[in-house]
DNA sequence: CCGGATTTGGTACTTTAGTATGAACCTGAA
DNA sequence: TTCAGGTTCATACTAAAGTACCAAATCCGG
């Protein structure tokens, strides 16, 4: 029951996905029969299920891809080496749990507050918790602040 | 034409969405005449079907979501030279004014609207319309994205 | 002088960010 | 087992950011 919870907690948006086109695909098979649609045309019929179908796509996408998450800044690192270290010191002083370390780097790659939410998989309000104690933790007020500390005191790459 | 063009690079993706509903549209008549599927069952067609849409639907949140996705000027900028100079060929591709890349500048540096606005003894107006056109040009939405595009291309110090 | 681009600034609106507060749960240490 | 710190999430609110549309003044080249 425990290691339900926990998995669900993590996993339910793949679960409720799975559920839902297991549901469709059952759904597709009894119309295939007709019951439901017999004196429709074929052609609304296929309509219908092309539009909900691209719907769903739609959703699915807006749940599992934040914006920006693999495309423009992730692939960005630049070949070669970096002449770049983070600071663990500075990291060490500041206190930041491993939570708000990786809104911290999530902010300074432009992450909005819901996209971040998406790529952690936890909801805005959380994000709005961690953003608020980090940001008296660099005792800074505003997001470009924070980022402009962040690269500053070189806690992120 | 302005008002066009204005309109035009906001709702393009709807646009050519749009187009592409219609065509599939056609797609779909010309194929419930059975020149193609003739010989297939109907529900490896709506299947078929299905799957397309749904990826459409993927597809389209994927790019409405993220206007920032196809950063082709890049991977242009890469090539290893000293780490502090200015991009000054990617500063006169972007066409930035000199009052945008005044602004940009105090954007990096982590100011709001209203410092800026101080700064420069401009009124907050004026400081969000060079902000906004700053965003179209940067191919941006939000201000950590500027910031973060602003340092990758090199285009502040 | 005209047309285009820039700069400035306004109104009205929506969206995102940020603060404050409370609460539930988990984990490791005392 | 109690307790502190960390994580998660919610509601309710204020503040800042951002969009759209408009308009006026300036400057500059044809």
């Amino acid at each position: 029951m425990e290691a339900f919870h926990r998995i669900w907690k993590k996993w339910r948006h793949l679960l409720i996905y799975g559920f839902i086109l297991g549901l469709l695909i059952i759904s597709l098979r009894l119309l295939r029969w007709k019951y439901v649609i017999a004196d429709q045309s074929l052609e609304i019929y296929i309509g219908i299920v092309a539009l909900f179908f691209m719907g769903l796509g739609v959703w699915v996408a807006m749940q599992w891809f934040s914006p920006q998450s693999k495309t423009a800044e992730e692939t960005e690192s630049i070949p070669g080496q970096e002449p770049f270290s983070i600071d663990e010191k500075a990291l060490e002083r500041l206190q930041l749990t491993e939570r708000e370390q990786e809104v911290l780097g999530l902010i300074v790659k432009g992450y909005s507050n819901l996209e971040i939410a998406q790529a952690l998989h936890l909801s805005v309000s959380t994000i709005k918790t961690h953003v608020s104690n980090l940001y008296s933790k660099l005792e800074v007020k505003r997001r470009g602040q924070a980022i402009g500390k962040a690269r500053k005191l070189r806690i992120v790459e």
